[in-house]
DNA sequence: ATTTATTTATACGTTGTCCGATCATAGCAT
DNA sequence: ATGCTATGATCGGACAACGTATAAATAAAT
């Protein structure tokens, strides 16, 4: 589970278990046995120094984060439009009348 | 730090120390001891029981979460709606002509 | 005053974590 | 081929820290 997931980790950063090793801290001994699952159950004090060293955020290391990253970008953008949106009591209802009328405005333009 | 968070939580649960212990099957004593702050480094294992027991996931007890839980909720309900929206193919630039609209039409509407 | 919740103390079993040694693999020189 | 050396991964043992269980002391609440 999680030893997989900092493997996988390791092996995109391309560095040995003895660099991240040195990296963070950590034993390489012990990094050895997370990866392989012979130790499962570490402190958050320790992930935290192998999460920095990996370059990463806990959460990524605890659930596998879908990647994304350009889609993730243009949700913000949208986002700040939501807000906005949210903010001056424009309803769902109200959206969803637009989407469909821009629907039909795209399909009969040619 | 950690310790304030699970405090938090378990105070907005508005559940005692021993029910907390109780319901993780941790013990209430190391959760005292926790959000007193004189133990501060759990396994993420342990972690994680604390947090099913609060209904709240491990990254709401290691960075404390900007809440807003209806907000939230409301947020979710518009994203489905923008993915329909971005993959009907409705541009930013249109949404915003629609949010103009409505907000006039609101302040209009007497 | 009596209950209920929190903190602290003590003692103890379990395991997280480190250190050093060993094994595995690959490259390079002989 | 046969070694030698270097680097990475794994194993075994030792110790400190995690975590439990209980009781007692304190505080807060009804």
């Amino acid at each position: 589970m999680i030893g997989q997931r900092i493997n996988k980790l390791r092996l995109e950063k391309k560095i040995s278990i003895s660099e991240l090793a040195e990296r963070s801290g950590v034993a390489k001994s012990y990094i050895s046995k997370l990866e392989k699952g012979t130790k499962a159950n570490p402190s958050i004090q320790l992930l935290e120094k192998v999460a920095d060293a990996l370059e990463v955020t806990i959460d990524d290391i605890l659930h596998d984060k879908a990647p994304a990253q350009e889609e993730e970008e243009i949700d913000k953008q949208w986002f700040s439009l939501i807000r906005e949106a949210m903010a001056s009591g424009v309803s769902k209802e109200q959206f969803q009348e637009f989407l469909e009328f821009n629907k039909w405005k795209i399909e009969n333009k040619d």
